[in-house]
DNA sequence: TGCGATTAAATCGTGTACGATGTATTTAGC
DNA sequence: GCTAAATACATCGTACACGATTTAATCGCA
């Protein structure tokens, strides 16, 4: 019938995660720049930091992400001669992922950002990890459905 | 020199929100879906609903998205019959963009949509809203720079 | 052992995001 | 009142995301 009172957008805590998003992609974007590097790639490199030689679909995983995204942006970065692409020989269906010396020597030139992004942040530590939890924690909670 | 203590991914504050991001829309999809909506353009509409006639700039402003992205996307939703775009009389330079009678027909279509995110999300509205303004504060800060 | 079901990546099409640039309109300064 | 600067939107190119489908390899089980 009538209009409803319209929830203002600023309101709604998925349009404060969709900025928050953007914003902190914004806040990387400079630091990431200089190293050639996108935001999704930024993240698919830690993880592999993180445990190199993952296959296409244990970095899904990590990322949540698919192969549909994840192929071509591998694809990226294998051009870049940061990581190696290559069949599993035990099994032929999967790609696994390989750190080139480029791509670890990477993780050197990248080990300020976590601090410059924290500065930004202008919260303490302590503060941005509580955050974390409770945001994991919904994410969780909306993948369980 | 050696590699450090690689900070896994499932840790970073900014994987939490990109990661939730996701996962948020993920869970509008099939809700949205069955309006034929997209979640950015069901963010504009509720833009829209709270305050019709905004311009192309406004619009920018609330959501924080530039014409490039925004353009685009209007004329998708003025495709579908949802809005009408048409430059300022008084300024040639701004575009309103207008609300028609099925853009606001959708408001009634769409009030059941936030009452399922948020069970979805398992949390209390009170614990919501928290959380929402944590996140908020956190964005206008990484913005702030 | 053979073959249908399952699994893992890749491919395709659509829709965001966004930096850089283009174009039309308005405003400002002289 | 005329032009340079500023403003608002649109366009272009690149890179995600993701649903749906395809292709190739492995598994399951009669």
């Amino acid at each position: 019938m009538e209009t409803k009172p319209a929830l203002p957008i600023s309101e709604m805590i998925c349009f404060s995660l969709y900025s928050a998003t953007h914003a902190m992609q914004h806040a990387y974007k400079p630091l990431l720049e200089a190293l050639g590097l996108t935001y999704p790639q930024y993240l698919a490199l830690v993880a592999l930091w993180d445990e190199d030689g993952q296959t296409v679909g244990q970095l899904g995983q990590a990322l949540q992400l698919e192969s549909n995204t994840l192929t071509p942006l591998l694809k990226r970065l294998e051009a870049q001669g940061l990581v190696a692409r290559a069949r599993d020989a035990k099994d032929e269906r999967q790609v696994r992922v390989t750190l080139t010396e480029a791509g670890r020597d990477m993780q050197a030139r990248a080990a300020t950002i976590p601090g410059c992004i924290l500065e930004k942040s202008g919260m303490t530590l302590a503060a941005l990890t509580a955050l974390r939890d409770q945001v994991s924690a919904l994410r969780d909670q909306l993948r369980a459905e």
